[in-house]
Formats: C-alpha cells, structure tokens, sequence
DNA sequence: CCCCGTGATACCCGCCGGGTATGACAGCGC
DNA sequence: GCGCTGTCATACCCGGCGGGTATCACGGGG
C-alpha cells in the first residue's frame, strides 16, 4: 500500500529516463506491456499520475519529476547497502575479509596531498587497506551515494558536498594552462576578463562552467595533449602544474574562485577506519 | 542478483531488531518460515552471513550490522519517494494539490524564532501553505529521511545535521530551571560543577546527557509540572522562558554549550517554494 | 489511405512468495 | 534420562502475480 519495491522504482526510473516505454523495456530486459502495467499500477498505487502520454512520445508530470529525484535516491541507497554489507561481510570478490577503505578521487588530482594522505594513514597501527578507485570528472558523490566508495576526496566549487560530512584539506588558486607559446603565457598573472574568449576545454557533464567555445575532453592526457597542440586551454587548481608537459604553461588566474580540497563520507558512516582516515587526514 | 527488493529489507531489518524469527514475522505480519527461507535467501545472494544462529536466540554478524543501518536508510529513502510523490501530485489526502511544505520543530522550542519566520514567510508573494508538524524529541532527522517533513528547524548539539543542507538561524545560551523555592534559585549564575549533582530530567533517547538521576519524561507540560513540583530540574535554551511557569526559575547556566538553531533540509532538494522559506528564515 | 510507431489490452503460464505441518535440536525442569 | 518447550529449518502445497506473446487503438506522415 504505502511502500514501493525497488523493481517498480527501477523500471519507472527507466521509463521516465528514457520516455518511452519500448526502450526502457529493452533497457530493462523485458518486454514493453508487462512495463505498461507495472506502471499504471504505480500510479494507481500512489493515487497520482506520474506521465503524461500523449501520443507520440511521454512526458513527465511534476509529481513523476519528484519521483525521478527520490527514486534514484532510494535506488542508490538500495545499491550501497548490497555494496556495504558485501564489502562488510568479504564477499566483495577482493578476497580480503574487510577492513578495506575505497576512496575515491577525481583521477589526476591533488596527487601530492593523496600521497601524503596515504603514507600517513598507512603509518597508523591498525591502518585499514586503502583503495583508491579513480573516479571521473564529477562523479564522487555518486560513488559515495551508491556505495561504490566509502570516502572521497572532493573539490569545491566542482563537487557538491551536500549530503555528505566533510572536512576541508586544503584551498588553492587556480591557474591557467597555456600552450607554452601562446601570447598569454608570458604574463605574470590572468584575470578572467583576460581569457573570456579563450577556448577553453570543458569536461562533459560539468556544469560548473556554462558550454562555451573548446573542445570536449575525456581525459587528462587528451586534454594535455590538446594544450600542447595549441587547441585550447584550461582553468585548473594549483596542483596541476605536477603534470604539466615542457610545452605547457601555466599563469595564476587571481580572479578566479579558490579550489577548496574537502575529505567526505556519507553521513552516519560508522566505521572506526574511516574515522582514523579522517583523523589522519585533517592532521597533515 | 545485486539488487534488493524493499520486502527483502523490511523482512530482514525486522528480524535483525527483534532478534527473534518468530517475533519478527509477527510483526511483519506473517508465518514464521518463509520469513526464515527469505533471510536465507538474502544471504545466500549477497554472499554472506547476516546472522549467528547460536540456539536461544540470533545476533548479527558485522555484515549484519551493516546491512540493518544501510537498510534502514535505504527504507527511509523509498518512504520518502513515496510521500513527496504523492505530496507532489496532491495525493496525499490534503486535498490541496501541492505547494504546500511540512516543517518539522520540536514541540514548543523556538516559539518566538517560529513565529517570525512563518509570519515573514506568509508575507512573501507566492509563499505556499506550510504545515507546522510538531515532531517528537529529536526526530526531525528521521522525518525529513522518510518525507514526512520537508524542512526542519534544528538544534544542536541536540539534533544532527549530518546528510542535510542547513543554514544557521539563532545562537542563545542555555539556563537551568529550577523550582521557585530551590536553593539555587537565588543565583545569578551556574556553572555545570553547580548542577552537578542535580535531578535532571531526560527525554527518552535524547542521547546527549548520558544516563543520570531524574525521572524520563515524555513531554513539556509533564515536565514543567514535575519541577514545579520540585521534584526534578532541567537544562533548556533561553528561550524556554517563554514556556516557563511562576513556580519555576531560570538561571543562565554560563559554561552550557551554546544552542544553535539551524533550518535544515534533504540535500539536493529542489522546490521553490522550499529555497524562498530558506531565504526568508535567513534574513530574519 | 495505408502503414508505421506508439502505448494499452487480453490472455496465458510458470515461478515464487506465502501458508501449514513437521522436523531437528538445545536447554531445562522433574 | 525423559519429555516438554521454545527455537529455527525443512517439506510440501497453492494461489497470485510478474512476465511473455499476440493484438488492438490511435495518431501522424508519406
């Protein structure tokens, strides 16, 4: 009556991803009438129309828009306490019983301070396992959210935090890089008035910054890569000159909004580990 | 395979709080076997022991434990799912269609900060209709995770605000209460070594005080009545004065950690109507 | 006008969730 | 030691429902 499975919410979630039925029932493996049905009972169930058919193509209502939100809430929360409890119980396929912290991190980033991080926390008696799974560009609080991860290093204004405990590691500036030629980089400083019509390389999916002129990039390489080559430039913290090319530069951009490093879990994270993990690292 | 049904959590968060197969399909509503062949089949897919059948009785396994917090919370979130759907799209027997946002506070504290805020509120152009929920003595954290509520008034150190967004609304110092004729009653101050040996009154599972004399009460009013009486003491913010009777007296206790008042909310929530009370409660 | 693509309906079937009856076993009182 | 009691597990059956296939209803476009 007043409870939802987590099959209904997967395939509603999948419907109103996909608007329309026929794929989100090969996206789901079975076959579309018997996801017709299972809808219309979800909406008779909850007494509250979800979609709007309007032949050729559905549409969500506001009541399906608040469904999506907290149906991938209560999905993720379902995925991390299969992951959890596995990874609780050494069923997790690592071998190891337990004892094992995942953290993740945005790949290439705040390599110096993860370093640091590492060695201390390994250097504490009874220092649980460590593993450090390479998220990507904006993805860990989904980790964090569907258990994929127990810990996460995260940089505002990038990452959100909410949701999540935290505490802050570390602020920077930001700088940017430059093909080591180009007629900006012999300046000692950049403002953003200055890199305005700067093609600059977006991640996908980022969202901090609105799409402008530059390429797509998937990865640090392709990226630097890119740099050299003079297509394009980037906004960076700090401590991405650790892998910077000889045919790079980089120019402190003193306008721009500090990059703020924060170690974050998942509120109520009972774990004695995790809680050396965090001890360690606002100690550095 | 790695996924949970919501029945599959329920059942085991059941047993794993009773601690008693057959107590637990009582209250689930069900014959005691298949509540059996279910927990078995839990562990048999997630690949790992929950529960230490030691006969005379059950207890968890770490993995266990896991799985009863992580469980716990991914029940809230799919309650959740379901009340702000249905609230949504007006289905939840309010009969108005939606606009509406429930606000949890513990009965009776901040009556004055309360009654500015919805005051302000209501004077917004476009302001939806809220609904002051009374909440028991800390459990507006676990009404805003299962959706009972959509925004809480918080104190801490009392409540924690850890898995929401909060902004801080009010800091105030806290006082003891006496009855009138109490030989402390006639000081200007008190310092926690005063009060030391005093009766306290405790809020069942209030949590912050450990365990200590002084009777359990269950609400204000029962509380006022047993100091009056003379028959306990008890530590509240400031402005708990505004309840006071005129057999009572308050004296500012100095070296009490201060009360902070916070507005808080499910992270990532995404209501209008939700950010504009935000906005009104931190310009108050 | 017909055909295509959409979601809804009709009908069937096999599986599995749940019930009842019973078993296995440990503790305990006599 | 024996039987009683309370516990969880096993055995077996049944009905409902989740899922499949076939088909319908309907709107839009060539």
């Amino acid at each position: 009556m007043d409870t939802l499975e987590t099959r209904e919410l997967r395939y509603f979630v999948a419907v109103a991803e996909e608007l329309h039925f026929g794929r989100a029932a090969e996206r789901l493996g079975m076959a579309q009438p018997p996801l017709s049905r299972a809808i219309q009972q979800l909406e008779r169930r909850l007494g509250v129309r979800l979609l709007d058919r309007d032949r050729r193509g559905v549409a969500l209502t506001g009541a399906g828009e608040m469904l999506l939100h907290e149906g991938r809430a209560a999905l993720d929360a379902a995925a991390a306490a299969v992951r959890r409890t596995r990874r609780a119980g050494g069923a997790d396929g690592s071998g190891g019983p337990r004892n094992r912290l995942v953290l993740a991190v945005k790949a290439g980033s705040s390599h110096e301070l993860l370093h640091k991080l590492l060695d201390a926390y390994a250097a504490e008696p009874g220092a649980a396992e460590v593993e450090v799974l390479p998220s990507g560009t904006c993805e860990q609080g989904e980790m964090l959210r569907d258990g994929r991860a127990d810990v996460a290093l995260m940089h505002t204004p990038y990452n959100s935090l909410a949701g999540f405990d935290s505490e802050e590691l570390m602020t920077e500036g930001q700088i940017v890089i430059l093909p080591a030629g180009h007629p900006l980089a012999a300046r000692h400083t950049l403002s953003l008035a200055d890199i305005a019509g700067l093609p600059l390389a977006r991640w996908p999916r980022d969202g901090v910054y609105p799409p402008g002129p530059g390429p797509e990039i998937h990865d640090q390489t392709q990226l630097a890569q890119l740099i050299a080559l003079g297509r394009t430039a980037a906004v960076y913290p700090d401590s991405a000159r650790a892998w910077l090319w000889a045919e790079h530069a980089a120019v402190p951009l003193i306008d721009a909004p500090p990059v703020v490093t924060h170690i974050a879990w998942p509120a109520h994270s009972r774990s004695l580990a995790l809680a050396e993990l965090i001890r360690t690292a606002t100690r550095l």
